[in-house]
DNA sequence: AGCTTGATATGACGATTATCATGTGAAATG
DNA sequence: CATTTCACATGATAATCGTCATATCAAGCT
Protein backbone atom coordinates (compact mmCIF):
# COMPACT_ATOMS: atom_id res chain seq x y z
CA UNK A 1 0.00 0.00 0.00
CA UNK A 2 1.05 3.66 -0.64
CA UNK A 3 1.09 5.67 2.53
CA UNK A 4 0.44 9.43 2.36
CA UNK A 5 4.14 10.16 3.15
CA UNK A 6 5.53 7.60 0.88
CA UNK A 7 3.73 9.41 -2.24
CA UNK A 8 4.45 12.65 -0.88
CA UNK A 9 8.52 11.16 -0.84
CA UNK A 10 8.10 9.92 -4.59
CA UNK A 11 6.82 13.52 -5.80
CA UNK A 12 9.43 15.26 -4.09
CA UNK A 13 12.02 12.94 -5.90
CA UNK A 14 10.48 13.24 -9.12
CA UNK A 15 10.68 17.08 -8.61
CA UNK A 16 14.22 16.89 -7.70
CA UNK A 17 14.87 14.91 -10.63
CA UNK A 18 12.86 17.22 -13.07
CA UNK A 19 14.69 20.13 -11.42
CA UNK A 20 18.46 18.31 -11.79
CA UNK A 21 18.01 17.07 -15.59
CA UNK A 22 17.13 20.74 -16.63
CA UNK A 23 20.14 22.39 -14.47
CA UNK A 24 22.08 19.39 -15.65
CA UNK A 25 21.52 20.00 -19.58
CA UNK A 26 21.42 23.77 -19.23
CA UNK A 27 24.62 24.08 -16.70
CA UNK A 28 26.36 20.89 -17.40
CA UNK A 29 27.43 18.62 -14.83
CA UNK A 30 29.29 21.18 -12.36
CA UNK A 31 26.38 23.42 -13.02
CA UNK A 32 23.41 21.90 -11.27
CA UNK A 33 24.84 22.00 -7.39
CA UNK A 34 22.65 20.37 -5.02
CA UNK A 35 21.47 23.77 -3.24
CA UNK A 36 20.07 25.23 -6.51
CA UNK A 37 18.95 22.05 -7.43
CA UNK A 38 16.80 21.62 -4.59
CA UNK A 39 16.28 25.06 -3.74
CA UNK A 40 14.40 24.63 -7.73
CA UNK A 41 12.59 21.64 -6.41
CA UNK A 42 10.74 24.02 -3.16
CA UNK A 43 12.92 22.23 -0.93
CA UNK A 44 15.96 22.89 1.36
CA UNK A 45 19.57 21.45 0.48
CA UNK A 46 19.86 19.94 3.81
CA UNK A 47 16.66 17.17 2.87
CA UNK A 48 19.05 15.74 -0.44
CA UNK A 49 20.42 12.83 1.41
CA UNK A 50 17.13 11.79 2.38
CA UNK A 51 17.08 11.13 -1.57
CA UNK A 52 19.81 10.24 -2.98
CA UNK A 53 23.01 8.92 -1.78
CA UNK A 54 25.42 11.63 -3.15
CA UNK A 55 25.90 14.06 -5.76
CA UNK A 56 27.13 11.13 -8.38
CA UNK A 57 23.98 9.41 -7.38
CA UNK A 58 21.97 12.22 -8.50
CA UNK A 59 23.60 12.64 -11.65
CA UNK A 60 23.48 9.68 -13.16
CA UNK A 61 19.60 9.23 -12.07
CA UNK A 62 18.51 12.98 -13.60
CA UNK A 63 20.48 11.79 -17.08
CA UNK A 64 18.64 8.53 -17.14
CA UNK A 65 15.68 10.37 -16.05
CA UNK A 66 16.03 13.16 -18.93
CA UNK A 67 16.71 10.24 -22.04
CA UNK A 68 13.92 8.71 -20.54
CA UNK A 69 11.66 11.65 -21.45
CA UNK A 70 12.87 13.36 -24.59
CA UNK A 71 13.98 10.24 -26.36
CA UNK A 72 10.37 9.35 -26.63
CA UNK A 73 9.30 12.33 -28.55
CA UNK A 74 11.82 12.52 -31.39
CA UNK A 75 12.77 8.32 -31.51
CA UNK A 76 8.51 6.54 -31.39
CA UNK A 77 7.29 7.44 -34.51
CA UNK A 78 5.31 5.57 -37.12
CA UNK A 79 7.10 6.41 -40.27
CA UNK A 80 6.12 5.62 -43.96
CA UNK A 81 9.82 4.41 -44.65
CA UNK A 82 13.16 4.49 -42.78
CA UNK A 83 14.29 7.47 -45.11
CA UNK A 84 11.05 9.21 -44.35
CA UNK A 85 11.76 8.75 -40.69
CA UNK A 86 15.45 9.93 -40.79
CA UNK A 87 14.62 13.21 -42.18
CA UNK A 88 11.34 13.54 -39.68
CA UNK A 89 14.04 13.10 -36.55
CA UNK A 90 16.76 15.22 -38.32
CA UNK A 91 14.25 17.90 -38.51
CA UNK A 92 13.47 17.58 -35.01
CA UNK A 93 16.77 17.68 -33.93
CA UNK A 94 18.48 20.08 -35.69
CA UNK A 95 15.93 22.66 -35.07
CA UNK A 96 16.20 26.18 -34.00
CA UNK A 97 13.58 25.32 -30.88
CA UNK A 98 15.81 22.28 -29.93
CA UNK A 99 18.91 24.70 -30.10
CA UNK A 100 17.13 27.11 -28.19
CA UNK A 101 15.85 24.95 -25.22
CA UNK A 102 18.89 23.08 -24.28
CA UNK A 103 17.06 22.55 -20.34
CA UNK A 104 14.43 20.40 -22.37
CA UNK A 105 16.46 18.79 -25.25
CA UNK A 106 18.69 16.17 -25.98
CA UNK A 107 20.96 15.55 -22.48
CA UNK A 108 23.46 12.97 -24.61
CA UNK A 109 23.93 16.95 -27.17
CA UNK A 110 24.00 18.75 -23.85
CA UNK A 111 26.76 16.58 -21.82
CA UNK A 112 28.55 15.71 -24.99
CA UNK A 113 31.86 16.39 -24.38
CA UNK A 114 31.83 16.48 -20.51
CA UNK A 115 31.70 12.82 -19.81
CA UNK A 116 35.16 11.66 -20.51
CA UNK A 117 36.10 14.46 -17.74
CA UNK A 118 33.69 13.58 -15.22
CA UNK A 119 34.61 11.97 -11.84
CA UNK A 120 31.14 10.85 -11.19
CA UNK A 121 31.51 6.87 -10.76
CA UNK A 122 29.03 5.29 -12.89
CA UNK A 123 27.66 8.17 -15.01
CA UNK A 124 30.59 7.39 -18.04
CA UNK A 125 28.93 3.84 -18.18
CA UNK A 126 25.25 5.21 -17.84
CA UNK A 127 25.94 7.86 -20.85
CA UNK A 128 27.65 4.93 -22.45
CA UNK A 129 24.46 2.83 -22.38
CA UNK A 130 21.87 5.88 -23.19
CA UNK A 131 24.13 6.13 -26.73
CA UNK A 132 24.39 2.76 -27.48
CA UNK A 133 20.56 2.18 -27.15
CA UNK A 134 20.01 6.27 -28.93
CA UNK A 135 21.70 4.59 -32.54
CA UNK A 136 19.68 1.25 -32.36
CA UNK A 137 16.30 3.42 -31.76
CA UNK A 138 16.93 5.75 -34.34
CA UNK A 139 17.58 2.46 -36.68
CA UNK A 140 14.73 0.85 -34.83
CA UNK A 141 16.44 -2.64 -34.52
CA UNK A 142 17.60 -4.07 -31.40
CA UNK A 143 21.14 -5.47 -32.34
CA UNK A 144 23.73 -4.31 -34.81
CA UNK A 145 23.63 -8.20 -36.38
CA UNK A 146 19.68 -7.57 -37.09
CA UNK A 147 20.99 -4.88 -39.89
CA UNK A 148 25.02 -3.20 -40.04
CA UNK A 149 24.24 -1.27 -42.56
CA UNK A 150 21.20 0.35 -40.96
CA UNK A 151 22.80 0.35 -37.53
CA UNK A 152 26.39 2.45 -39.13
CA UNK A 153 24.38 4.69 -40.41
CA UNK A 154 22.34 5.34 -37.23
CA UNK A 155 26.40 5.82 -35.69
CA UNK A 156 27.15 8.66 -38.75
CA UNK A 157 23.72 10.25 -38.34
CA UNK A 158 23.45 10.68 -34.28
CA UNK A 159 27.31 11.91 -34.60
CA UNK A 160 26.49 14.80 -37.20
CA UNK A 161 23.26 15.44 -35.20
CA UNK A 162 24.86 16.09 -31.89
CA UNK A 163 27.72 18.39 -33.70
CA UNK A 164 25.70 20.08 -35.26
CA UNK A 165 23.23 20.56 -32.69
CA UNK A 166 26.26 21.82 -30.33
CA UNK A 167 27.83 24.05 -33.20
CA UNK A 168 24.50 25.86 -33.88
CA UNK A 169 24.38 26.63 -30.29
CA UNK A 170 27.86 27.79 -30.06
CA UNK A 171 28.09 30.52 -32.77
CA UNK A 172 27.40 33.79 -32.19
CA UNK A 173 25.28 34.69 -35.31
CA UNK A 174 21.86 33.91 -35.80
CA UNK A 175 21.80 33.79 -39.90
CA UNK A 176 24.96 31.26 -39.49
CA UNK A 177 23.20 29.07 -36.40
CA UNK A 178 20.15 28.82 -38.48
CA UNK A 179 22.57 27.91 -41.75
CA UNK A 180 24.29 25.52 -39.53
CA UNK A 181 21.35 23.26 -39.02
CA UNK A 182 19.73 23.34 -42.59
CA UNK A 183 23.15 22.21 -43.98
CA UNK A 184 23.40 19.27 -41.51
CA UNK A 185 19.57 18.16 -42.55
CA UNK A 186 20.48 18.39 -46.21
CA UNK A 187 24.10 15.84 -45.22
CA UNK A 188 21.45 14.07 -43.06
CA UNK A 189 19.38 13.28 -46.41
CA UNK A 190 22.42 12.57 -48.15
CA UNK A 191 23.70 10.08 -45.79
CA UNK A 192 20.95 7.54 -46.09
CA UNK A 193 20.59 8.03 -50.02
CA UNK A 194 21.71 5.86 -52.54
CA UNK B 1 65.17 45.60 -26.44
CA UNK B 2 64.37 42.14 -24.35
CA UNK B 3 65.41 42.34 -20.94
CA UNK B 4 66.21 38.96 -19.16
CA UNK B 5 63.25 39.95 -16.92
CA UNK B 6 60.92 40.58 -19.71
CA UNK B 7 61.88 37.25 -21.48
CA UNK B 8 61.45 35.38 -18.58
CA UNK B 9 58.00 36.51 -18.07
CA UNK B 10 56.94 35.53 -21.42
CA UNK B 11 58.37 31.94 -20.99
CA UNK B 12 56.17 32.13 -17.53
CA UNK B 13 53.09 33.01 -19.31
CA UNK B 14 53.71 30.85 -22.22
CA UNK B 15 53.96 27.85 -19.54
CA UNK B 16 50.88 28.86 -17.97
CA UNK B 17 49.23 28.98 -21.57
CA UNK B 18 50.27 25.85 -21.75
CA UNK B 19 49.48 24.45 -18.72
CA UNK B 20 45.89 25.51 -18.84
CA UNK B 21 45.33 24.88 -22.29
CA UNK B 22 45.61 21.41 -21.42
CA UNK B 23 43.73 21.25 -18.26
CA UNK B 24 41.03 23.02 -20.33
CA UNK B 25 40.84 20.68 -22.64
CA UNK B 26 40.96 17.19 -20.62
CA UNK B 27 38.69 18.28 -17.82
CA UNK B 28 36.77 21.18 -19.40
CA UNK B 29 36.13 24.67 -17.77
CA UNK B 30 35.43 24.35 -14.62
CA UNK B 31 38.75 21.98 -14.25
CA UNK B 32 41.24 24.43 -14.90
CA UNK B 33 41.14 25.83 -11.78
CA UNK B 34 44.08 28.50 -11.18
CA UNK B 35 45.63 26.58 -7.99
CA UNK B 36 45.98 23.76 -10.12
CA UNK B 37 47.34 25.17 -13.76
CA UNK B 38 49.71 27.42 -11.54
CA UNK B 39 51.27 24.61 -9.79
CA UNK B 40 51.65 23.18 -13.46
CA UNK B 41 53.57 25.90 -14.81
CA UNK B 42 55.95 25.36 -12.27
CA UNK B 43 54.56 28.80 -9.96
CA UNK B 44 52.51 29.76 -7.18
CA UNK B 45 48.80 30.65 -7.19
CA UNK B 46 49.17 33.93 -5.84
CA UNK B 47 51.76 35.04 -8.86
CA UNK B 48 48.49 34.35 -11.61
CA UNK B 49 47.43 37.63 -11.05
CA UNK B 50 50.60 38.94 -12.94
CA UNK B 51 49.90 37.36 -15.81
CA UNK B 52 46.61 37.63 -16.14
CA UNK B 53 43.83 39.90 -15.20
CA UNK B 54 41.35 37.00 -13.72
CA UNK B 55 40.24 33.85 -14.91
CA UNK B 56 38.15 34.58 -17.84
CA UNK B 57 40.86 36.30 -19.59
CA UNK B 58 43.00 32.88 -19.38
CA UNK B 59 40.35 30.74 -20.20
CA UNK B 60 39.60 32.81 -23.09
CA UNK B 61 43.62 33.05 -23.64
CA UNK B 62 43.62 29.28 -23.37
CA UNK B 63 41.44 28.07 -25.72
CA UNK B 64 42.76 30.74 -28.63
CA UNK B 65 46.57 29.30 -27.86
CA UNK B 66 45.22 25.96 -28.24
CA UNK B 67 43.58 26.46 -31.11
CA UNK B 68 46.44 28.18 -32.88
CA UNK B 69 48.68 24.78 -31.58
CA UNK B 70 46.13 21.89 -32.75
CA UNK B 71 44.63 23.55 -35.75
CA UNK B 72 47.29 23.66 -38.46
CA UNK B 73 48.34 20.28 -37.78
CA UNK B 74 45.58 19.34 -39.19
CA UNK B 75 44.72 21.87 -41.40
CA UNK B 76 47.71 22.96 -42.97
CA UNK B 77 48.39 20.54 -45.87
CA UNK B 78 49.71 20.44 -49.43
CA UNK B 79 46.68 18.15 -50.99
CA UNK B 80 46.23 16.73 -54.51
CA UNK B 81 42.88 17.37 -54.56
CA UNK B 82 40.13 18.55 -51.97
CA UNK B 83 38.83 15.36 -52.05
CA UNK B 84 41.66 13.67 -50.86
CA UNK B 85 42.12 16.62 -48.37
CA UNK B 86 38.91 15.93 -46.52
CA UNK B 87 39.55 12.26 -46.58
CA UNK B 88 43.20 13.00 -44.99
CA UNK B 89 41.73 15.36 -42.13
CA UNK B 90 38.85 12.84 -41.24
CA UNK B 91 41.84 10.23 -40.81
CA UNK B 92 43.69 12.39 -38.75
CA UNK B 93 40.65 13.63 -37.02
CA UNK B 94 38.50 10.59 -36.38
CA UNK B 95 41.27 8.42 -35.36
CA UNK B 96 42.32 6.12 -31.68
CA UNK B 97 44.63 8.62 -31.01
CA UNK B 98 42.96 11.75 -31.26
CA UNK B 99 40.12 9.87 -29.69
CA UNK B 100 42.29 9.05 -26.86
CA UNK B 101 44.64 12.30 -26.21
CA UNK B 102 41.73 14.82 -25.13
CA UNK B 103 44.39 17.07 -23.50
CA UNK B 104 46.43 17.79 -27.00
CA UNK B 105 43.45 17.80 -29.27
CA UNK B 106 40.68 20.11 -31.02
CA UNK B 107 39.83 22.46 -28.45
CA UNK B 108 36.35 22.60 -30.20
CA UNK B 109 35.43 19.22 -30.00
CA UNK B 110 36.72 18.79 -26.24
CA UNK B 111 34.32 22.01 -24.66
CA UNK B 112 31.73 21.84 -27.71
CA UNK B 113 28.57 21.49 -25.08
CA UNK B 114 30.49 23.53 -22.36
CA UNK B 115 30.52 26.72 -24.41
CA UNK B 116 26.87 27.68 -24.15
CA UNK B 117 26.18 27.87 -20.53
CA UNK B 118 29.97 29.64 -19.96
CA UNK B 119 29.88 32.19 -17.91
CA UNK B 120 33.16 33.64 -19.06
CA UNK B 121 32.87 36.88 -20.43
CA UNK B 122 34.20 36.52 -24.26
CA UNK B 123 34.89 32.84 -24.14
CA UNK B 124 31.32 32.02 -26.03
CA UNK B 125 32.70 35.07 -28.82
CA UNK B 126 36.09 33.37 -28.93
CA UNK B 127 34.60 29.81 -29.70
CA UNK B 128 32.31 30.57 -31.90
CA UNK B 129 35.08 32.88 -34.19
CA UNK B 130 37.34 29.65 -33.86
CA UNK B 131 34.41 27.79 -35.19
CA UNK B 132 33.74 29.74 -38.18
CA UNK B 133 37.19 30.20 -39.08
CA UNK B 134 37.77 26.38 -38.60
CA UNK B 135 35.10 25.99 -41.03
CA UNK B 136 36.66 28.21 -43.59
CA UNK B 137 40.11 26.56 -43.09
CA UNK B 138 38.64 23.03 -43.73
CA UNK B 139 37.09 24.52 -47.20
CA UNK B 140 40.21 26.40 -47.99
CA UNK B 141 38.22 29.99 -48.53
CA UNK B 142 38.55 32.87 -47.00
CA UNK B 143 34.51 33.71 -47.29
CA UNK B 144 31.08 31.40 -47.42
CA UNK B 145 30.55 33.67 -50.71
CA UNK B 146 34.01 31.90 -52.44
CA UNK B 147 32.41 29.11 -52.44
CA UNK B 148 29.49 28.02 -51.01
CA UNK B 149 29.08 24.31 -51.97
CA UNK B 150 32.40 23.76 -50.55
CA UNK B 151 31.76 26.80 -47.38
CA UNK B 152 28.85 23.90 -46.44
CA UNK B 153 30.10 20.16 -46.81
CA UNK B 154 33.15 21.96 -44.72
CA UNK B 155 30.25 22.56 -41.63
CA UNK B 156 28.66 18.93 -42.33
CA UNK B 157 31.95 17.61 -42.15
CA UNK B 158 32.99 19.84 -39.27
CA UNK B 159 29.72 18.98 -37.10
CA UNK B 160 29.98 15.13 -38.23
CA UNK B 161 33.61 15.42 -36.89
CA UNK B 162 32.98 16.58 -34.12
CA UNK B 163 29.88 14.53 -32.74
CA UNK B 164 31.78 11.33 -34.07
CA UNK B 165 34.77 12.45 -31.90
CA UNK B 166 32.46 12.87 -28.61
CA UNK B 167 30.81 9.56 -29.39
CA UNK B 168 33.41 7.88 -29.27
CA UNK B 169 34.98 8.77 -26.31
CA UNK B 170 32.30 8.20 -24.71
CA UNK B 171 31.53 4.91 -25.45
CA UNK B 172 32.69 1.97 -22.84
CA UNK B 173 33.77 -0.29 -25.13
CA UNK B 174 36.65 -0.17 -27.39
CA UNK B 175 35.48 -1.88 -30.41
CA UNK B 176 32.56 0.19 -30.29
CA UNK B 177 34.42 2.89 -29.76
CA UNK B 178 36.88 2.53 -32.43
CA UNK B 179 33.82 1.39 -35.14
CA UNK B 180 31.87 4.87 -34.47
CA UNK B 181 35.08 6.45 -35.85
CA UNK B 182 35.58 4.04 -38.82
CA UNK B 183 31.82 4.70 -39.76
CA UNK B 184 32.27 8.13 -39.33
CA UNK B 185 35.06 8.62 -41.97
CA UNK B 186 33.29 6.68 -43.82
CA UNK B 187 30.34 8.77 -43.94
CA UNK B 188 32.94 11.86 -44.17
CA UNK B 189 33.90 10.07 -47.60
CA UNK B 190 30.32 10.27 -48.52
CA UNK B 191 29.06 13.14 -47.39
CA UNK B 192 31.42 15.19 -50.32
CA UNK B 193 31.04 12.23 -53.48
CA UNK B 194 28.83 13.11 -56.21
C1' DA C 1 77.12 51.30 -4.66
C1' DG C 2 72.52 52.63 -3.93
C1' DC C 3 67.89 53.00 -5.79
C1' DT C 4 64.07 51.45 -8.50
C1' DT C 5 61.51 48.15 -10.96
C1' DG C 6 59.07 44.11 -11.55
C1' DA C 7 58.56 38.92 -11.50
C1' DT C 8 57.37 35.78 -8.26
C1' DA C 9 56.04 34.10 -3.39
C1' DT C 10 53.26 34.06 0.85
C1' DG C 11 49.22 34.08 3.06
C1' DA C 12 44.60 35.76 4.07
C1' DC C 13 39.90 36.75 2.55
C1' DG C 14 35.00 35.70 1.52
C1' DA C 15 32.15 32.84 -1.27
C1' DT C 16 30.62 28.42 -2.54
C1' DT C 17 30.69 23.66 -2.32
C1' DA C 18 29.28 18.60 -0.68
C1' DT C 19 28.35 16.17 3.29
C1' DC C 20 26.32 15.00 7.60
C1' DA C 21 24.55 15.22 12.56
C1' DT C 22 20.75 16.70 14.82
C1' DG C 23 16.06 18.75 15.53
C1' DT C 24 10.93 19.09 14.36
C1' DG C 25 6.36 18.15 13.31
C1' DA C 26 2.85 15.63 11.00
C1' DA C 27 1.23 11.20 9.43
C1' DA C 28 0.73 6.26 10.46
C1' DT C 29 0.05 2.61 13.84
C1' DG C 30 -1.77 -0.08 17.77
C1' DC D 1 -4.63 8.80 22.31
C1' DA D 2 -0.07 7.63 23.01
C1' DT D 3 3.81 6.14 20.37
C1' DT D 4 6.52 5.46 16.56
C1' DT D 5 8.05 6.63 12.08
C1' DC D 6 9.87 9.42 8.62
C1' DA D 7 9.94 13.42 5.31
C1' DC D 8 11.91 17.56 5.78
C1' DA D 9 14.43 21.63 8.01
C1' DT D 10 18.33 23.69 10.41
C1' DG D 11 22.85 24.39 11.05
C1' DA D 12 27.83 22.84 11.38
C1' DT D 13 31.72 21.14 8.98
C1' DA D 14 35.76 20.88 6.06
C1' DA D 15 37.34 21.47 1.49
C1' DT D 16 37.97 24.17 -2.51
C1' DC D 17 37.50 28.08 -5.11
C1' DG D 18 38.88 33.06 -7.18
C1' DT D 19 40.80 37.23 -5.70
C1' DC D 20 43.97 40.31 -3.73
C1' DA D 21 47.15 42.81 -0.35
C1' DT D 22 51.60 42.42 0.96
C1' DA D 23 56.50 40.65 1.10
C1' DT D 24 60.81 39.14 -1.16
C1' DC D 25 64.58 39.30 -3.99
C1' DA D 26 67.22 39.60 -8.11
C1' DA D 27 67.92 42.35 -12.35
C1' DG D 28 68.52 46.90 -14.37
C1' DC D 29 69.67 51.77 -14.03
C1' DT D 30 72.06 56.13 -12.50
Amino acid sequence: MQTSRAIKKKDSRHRILQAASKRLRREGLDGASIATVMNDAGLTHGTFNAHFKNKDELTIEAFKYSLAQSQPRWVKHEDRSWQQRVRRMAAAYLNPTHRDHKQGGCPIAALASEVSSSSAKGFRQSYSDGVLSTILDIAEIGDRADNPEKYDQSVALLALWIGGLNLSRNVDDNIKSDHILKVCNQASARLIDG
